[in-house]
DNA sequence: TCTGGGGTCCTAGGACCC
DNA sequence: TCTGGGGTCCTAGGACCC
């Protein structure tokens, strides 16, 4: 059996455990430079609130109705996410995080009616350590127990209470079934909706019934393999082993747009200064660096986009050659007649650090650079990211982004990972502000 | 004024190999 | 008449996910 464990609206619900007066208001986080809305509380939603609103769209209805607003603060979602984890992996013998707010988890030997007492019990345990809620769906297959994941939370079945359910029996999945659409369910969009039409197949158990292998025909093996775990055949497993990254990406928008190469490469720097801590932290290097930048797509402008990419001649992790590299990469596809709304950074081909084959012509001195490379990151760990920095990434200044930085003017204390942002609780019977 | 960021998997087709 | 058979690797693009 396969459970799916989903916090609901995760990033909203995170400020309001830390934030008396946003859990009694309705809540919206934003995206990176607060530019869209990416989650809303409950309430939130029932207000109106369109996921992946532009904000600067929905700011006025938002106001009128007392919404409290946060820009993105992932240092604290993540580590909420990994207390979460933690809270999983005692109830289950395997654990896949398959997200910062879903976790697939197998079980194995239980009756239907312990299933649900299992359920009740690991949502309740979640919700009392981190005052998180979340919903559990439990069925034969990940794409089943994503389904029932959706039922818990937003069409609880019968006789089944909200928050959990199970879809052990074939009667139980004849019902989930019938009660949601195709692009409900995990895997099917627009595009596999449109090619299983042509089979005559507009609905979930009209699917889950068809030939597999006609399906197979019109949508690949991924479309075979959804045939078979609608029928509770399980096509694939627990990921326990969190498999090492392919690429590292490190992109952004600008706050407005860049008309010159100097912050641009500022921001590049600072990117692959980013991308690097990524691969350092997983024990990488990488074989390839590209770099991409694009002008503004919503402005009615000449639009330019463009990626630069090179090789480098032995897999590498020093910040300061990989941000060299980077820049080389800028510089061949910067045009200085465009403005520039958005760039990026990314790291291909990545291995583990120590399956590098050294380079014949190597100059660098690999243990010297490894050495002041965890120097600069348990530094930045600890004092703050980006407090010891490439001064190319920016000379003038101690105050980095000042051109091209993120706007985020609603974050949140760090409560959880920062000393000097702890929350204050006061109002404890017999005690002082802590 | 303002419009996110970061991934994975699969397929088809070309190039090339013995 | 007849044009092998069986591979690998790479890339671009599509589709989908949170």
């Amino acid at each position: 059996m396969f459970a799916l464990v989903d916090a609901n609206s995760f990033y909203a619900s995170v400020e309001q455990v830390f934030d008396p007066d946003a859990a009694r208001r309705p809540v919206v986080v934003l995206s990176n430079n607060d530019g869209c809305v990416v989650a809303a509380c409950k309430r939130a939603k029932a207000l109106g609130v369109d996921m992946f609103k532009p904000f600067f769209q929905v700011r006025q209805q938002l106001a009128g109705h007392n919404v409290k607003v946060f820009s993105s603060n992932y240092t604290l979602y993540h580590d909420m996410s990994m207390r979460l984890v933690d809270i999983y992996r005692q109830h289950a013998e395997e654990v896949e995080i398959y997200s910062i707010d879903e976790c697939f988890l197998t079980l194995d030997g239980l009756s239907p009616r312990k299933l649900m007492h299992w359920g009740r019990d690991l949502k309740a345990t979640a919700h009392q350590w981190t005052g998180i809620p979340t919903g559990v769906g439990i069925a034969p297959s990940k794409t089943l127990a994503k389904l029932a994941n959706h039922m818990a939370k937003r069409d609880p079945m019968p006789g089944q209470p909200a928050g959990v359910c199970v879809l052990a029996s074939k009667h139980a999945q004849d019902v989930a079934l019938s009660r949601v659409d195709l692009g409900d369910l995990w895997g099917v969009a627009g595009g596999t909706i449109r090619r299983v039409a042509k089979l005559g197949i507009t609905t979930p158990t009209q699917l889950r019934d068809a030939d597999p292998n006609r399906v197979r025909e019109h949508c690949g093996v991924v479309g075979q393999r959804l045939v078979y775990e609608l029928r509770g055949e399980p096509c694939s497993d627990l990921e326990t082993e969190t498999p090492d990254c392919k690429n590292v990406c490190v992109s952004r928008s600008f706050a407005s747009v860049i008309e010159s190469i100097g912050p641009l490469r500022e921001a590049v720097t600072t990117f692959a200064s980013q991308a690097c801590v990524k691969l350092r932290r997983q024990d990488l290097a990488a074989h390839a660096v590209s770099v991409f930048v694009q002008t503004d797509r919503h402005a009615p402008v000449d639009q330019y986009a463009n990626t630069g990419g090179t090789r480098l001649a032995v897999g590498c992790f020093d910040t300061r050659d990989i941000a060299a590299t980077a820049l080389r990469c800028l510089e061949y596809v910067y045009r200085p007649e465009h403005h520039y709304k958005k760039a990026g950074v990314m790291l291909h081909d990545l291995c583990k650090r120590e399956r590098v084959q050294p380079g014949l012509f190597e100059t660098r001195d690999r243990v010297a650079s490894q050495r002041l490379m965890s120097a600069m990151d348990r530094i930045n760990q600890n004092h703050g990211s980006g407090r010891l920095r490439l001064a190319s990434s920016s000379p003038f200044t101690l105050k980095p982004c000042r051109t091209w930085g993120r706007r985020s003017d609603h974050t949140s204390p760090r409560y959880t990972t920062r000393w000097g942002e702890l929350p204050a609780v006061s109002g404890l019977p017999g005690s002082n502000t802590i």
